[in-house]
DNA sequence: ATATTTCCCATGATATCCCAAATTATCCCA
DNA sequence: TGGGATAATTTGGGATATCATGGGAAATAT
């Protein structure tokens, strides 16, 4: 299984392209997918992701209620996302849209979040972690429960497998 | 599987052309699809699509008891649908009709919502974009569980747990 | 005949392609 | 281990193609 993981930081040049950092254009090109962009629900970032999400999305609308507040939220999903072309240097262009949404200046910060990654403005995405990070240690790490989560739960603390 | 994503803002010119977006005219072209509009039964725009959602709901209402209300909701359907006839730019020409259900000025908004794709007249459509955002960061997001794609059948909807 | 609609071509804006420079990472051998 | 050579990656810019849009002329209908 191969994941989006770390962080890059890219520069928006002046026509609005952005350099894909490689190992997520690796991942992608593995698979032979296509990369679809969206507007993040929630914050004000941009997400990232293969076709099978966008695919997850569009079958979920088709089985439910189309009156329901929730179809017009994954609509509004489907409706923010795009299917980026990557031109023959590995960048694609963020519309005017995506780049007023996401704030974004010259530079962009790439965060993989394993099957997924996100677009976030460098100053917003490193204030973001700081402040997660101080969380983390004020109210301890949220439960993970990793492999097959059947792990006791009394495991001594301090495990070091956290992220990166 | 090719779908209808993202949004276009297209206007009206004097004689009552509006440009599909390319995108779309690309995948109903791949599929030598006509392009079909009718009028949302829930909300004051129009639906596009190709010819295999119409036929869904024909077979829909052959499968229905014929003198249900359903049916002639989806009646209603099929009788405001009009196969558009594109012209050599890629234009449509909204009928009277479908500018006055939708309440269009000189400017059209297309919003992909995956098998098919509504217009909307710009500023309602924001405006409803804006109220699902909110409610989206205000209820969570709708139910999705990504990943494995192992959910039980039998879950209730309307689950609170938003994924990450 | 008069009003629409359809076809055709023109134009400006913008995205895409292609090549090259600059930057960074990787490798290899001393 | 160091340091220089080599490769990979990111970035920039000009040329080209695509797309949305507008308008005139031909065709069709009223």
């Amino acid at each position: 299984m191969d994941l989006f993981l770390s962080t890059f930081e890219n520069r928006i040049d002046r026509k609005g392209r952005l350099s894909v950092p490689a190992p997520f254009r690796a991942v992608l090109e593995r698979r032979r997918d296509p990369l679809y962009l969206f507007k993040s629900l929630t914050e004000p970032c941009l997400e990232g992701c293969g076709p099978e999400r966008i695919g997850q999305i569009v079958d979920a609308i088709d089985s439910m209620d189309s009156l329901s507040a929730e179809v017009a939220t994954l609509q509004t999903m489907l409706s923010s996302a795009q299917e980026m072309k990557v031109d023959g240097e590995g960048r694609i262009m963020l519309s005017a849209d995506f780049i007023a949404f996401a704030e974004l200046g010259d530079m962009a910060l790439y965060a993989g979040i394993g099957r997924s990654f996100q677009i976030w403005l460098p100053e917003r995405y490193r204030a973001r972690e700081t402040e997660a990070r101080s969380r983390a240690k004020s109210e301890g790490m949220p439960s993970l429960r990793l492999g097959a989560g059947r792990r006791p739960p009394d495991e001594p603390p301090g495990d070091p497998r956290g992220r990166r």
